[in-house]
DNA sequence: ATTTGTGAAAAGCTTCACAGCG
DNA sequence: CGCTGTGAAGCTTTTCACAAAT
């Protein structure tokens, strides 16, 4: 199913990050190599990484800053606008607001939602929050893309469903949760329904990343090695 | 050299989870089956993931939920206490410090520190925040275990580096950049330094989940199926 | 001379089928 | 009979060597 391996885009991302810090830097060539360095990883994955979209580079010469950039802002979809709402609006919902460098790219936050009186109609960022039973009408109203999921983890299945209800193609997990793919009254035995076809999760997890870090500090040498060196 | 998957140790992640949730539920007994089905993965994976650390199963029966979240507790490195620095207390250093299940397992923030002579003194969670220029007279008085870099991404490296300097075994880099295992003053062509040595640096990059998904989002096609089904 | 782009080999991870045990 | 544990097969991803291009 996966032709194009997950682990690339991934390191697609970074690439695009070191390609705008060149270009701050003034900086208008790079090559596989000095990509690799910088990003950890081979030249050998950074060149096969980005044939599986094109060929972006001149032999002899490497590439060209801006014209990689731009080539990886089309390939990872950046060229457009995201709506965006968040449902959870606790200290971390804030903190997500609040956090430079989405509204890079035009990812906008259109619609704040939480359950709680004393959060419901605060302010943040400018923008009002509105109670979650609102949501299904304010996205029939609003073209909403992605929904992040900032709840606790025991009411991330059922804001899941109702953002998956609500129509959005994408939900950025970051509860401690699994979220399933399914309508939560036969969350069982059962069949995706229609309203979770096509919806992708992606999870953005710390107390997981900080468990595994507890793991690779007791077992360093299962750690794949983080900068590997390049061959002569 | 990862003779063990670094996707399995993940999984593991979720899998203790899920005894939790089922022990807080009283339920007394489980299957790599009904395991499988709540993670979202295959039965065959949980078995595979599972004997890369022994046999807690009977067969026939399946797994006693006590027993397997013991065992997981303990080949994850949960069953002692981790010393928890945060470097950098803005808004998401906060959320961090706040957000409720660090302080299952032990895991505890002893020092917190920033730069900003606005943070520097203030009260978070208990703890007073210090400058960071005496992390490293405190990691001499304290024993710290890991750093949580929570600075923005121009100062990450910077702060990294004072992490090492000071002793730290693993970094969680909530920044969005590359963390380099070596020496500041010769980045560039370079050993890794003897600070560095061992460090384990794991990411939590928000920025980047949102850019994923956005692009699968546009390419659903590429993202591999959330919840494998099971053989019959 | 240098650096990309790529088919093929190697390594790594997941799936499978069934042996092993209760 | 049921479910785990596991060697082997199958598939995916990474690494590699080198042809192609400037």
């Amino acid at each position: 199913m996966a032709e194009i391996p997950t682990a690339a885009i991934s390191r697609l991302v970074t690439y695009l990050r070191i390609l705008e810090s060149l270009e701050l830097q003034d900086v208008s060539r790079t090559s596989s190599n000095d990509l690799a360095e910088r990003a950890g990883v081979t030249a050998f994955q950074v060149r096969k990484d980005l044939a599986y979209f094109g060929r972006f580079g001149t032999r002899g010469m490497g590439y060209t800053v801006p014209i990689l950039k731009r080539e990886l802002v089309r390939v990872l979809g950046l060229n457009r606008s995201w709506n965006v709402v968040i449902v959870g609006m606790g200290r971390l919902g804030q903190a997500i607001a609040n956090y430079p460098g989405a509204s890079d790219y035009q990812f906008q936050y259109v619609g704040l939602f939480d359950v709680h009186p004393d959060l419901v109609g605060q302010q943040v960022r400018g923008l009002k929050v509105d109670h979650i039973d609102t949501l299904s009408e304010f996205t029939r109203l609003n073209a909403v893309d992605m929904g992040f999921l900032a709840v606790p983890p025991e009411r991330a299945q059922d804001a899941a469903q109702a953002l998956a209800d609500a129509g959005v193609k994408g939900i950025l997990n970051f509860a401690p949760t699994v979220i399933q793919p399914r309508g939560a009254e036969r969350a069982g035995q059962q069949e995706i329904s229609d309203e979770w076809r096509g919806v992708i999760v992606e999870n953005v997890d710390f107390l997981a990343g900080m468990k595994r870090l507890a793991f690779y500090i007791l077992n360093p040498h299962l750690k794949d090695a983080p900068a590997p060196e390049e061959p002569a």
